[in-house]
DNA sequence: TACAATCATCGTAAATTTACGATGAATACA
DNA sequence: TGTATTCATCGTAAATTTACGATGATTGTA
């Protein structure tokens, strides 16, 4: 989890994420100065990684963290260091 | 710092250290199966990042966390997040 | 049915990261 | 002084990550 929010960009979408709450991809593909197959890809690590989860709407597709799985990452990191 | 933290092997050298504060490099190469070279990259990136303090005690190098930096960073993901 | 819109996946080139041996610097000690 | 110990840095090969265009799948709409 922690290399998945290594990457810059995917941080930014991250960040996006909880200011634009259920935005599709389109949002983030305007948003951010990359390729739409990128931000795509992006997508997937973080989908991969739960920190957020994709729901298809007709043919758009919408992004929302994953507030449970965000919080079960900030708890083991307080048990850890 | 996530970036930091998302190498499996610097990841393992924090928890190391969790366990065994004060401890030197060679405690860390005979802990962990990679060469003394590699250990110490990631002993510099750690440093760089803010985790860890270095303190030269002879020849040897002896190793601790950060508290403070890593208090802070706690507490940034607790705000973005 | 045809066309447009939205997005995921594939294959690949470029960039970055990782791991290593070799080497050198600094200190301890005989 | 000479040798051993401990560690950091350098240069480089291999592995991984990132970004992209091309393509295809799915859905909405004229």
């Amino acid at each position: 989890m922690f290399k998945t929010l290594g990457n810059p960009t995917r941080f930014e979408i991250m960040k996006f994420l909880v200011t634009h709450p259920g935005c599709i991809t389109g949002d983030i593909v305007d948003y951010l100065p990359i390729a739409q197959a990128t931000v795509s890809q992006h997508l997937k690590v973080l989908r991969d990684a739960g920190f957020i989860s994709g729901t298809i709407e007709g043919t758009a597709t919408s992004y929302c963290l994953n507030e449970d799985n965000i919080a079960w990452f900030r708890s083991k990191i307080g048990e850890i260091f």
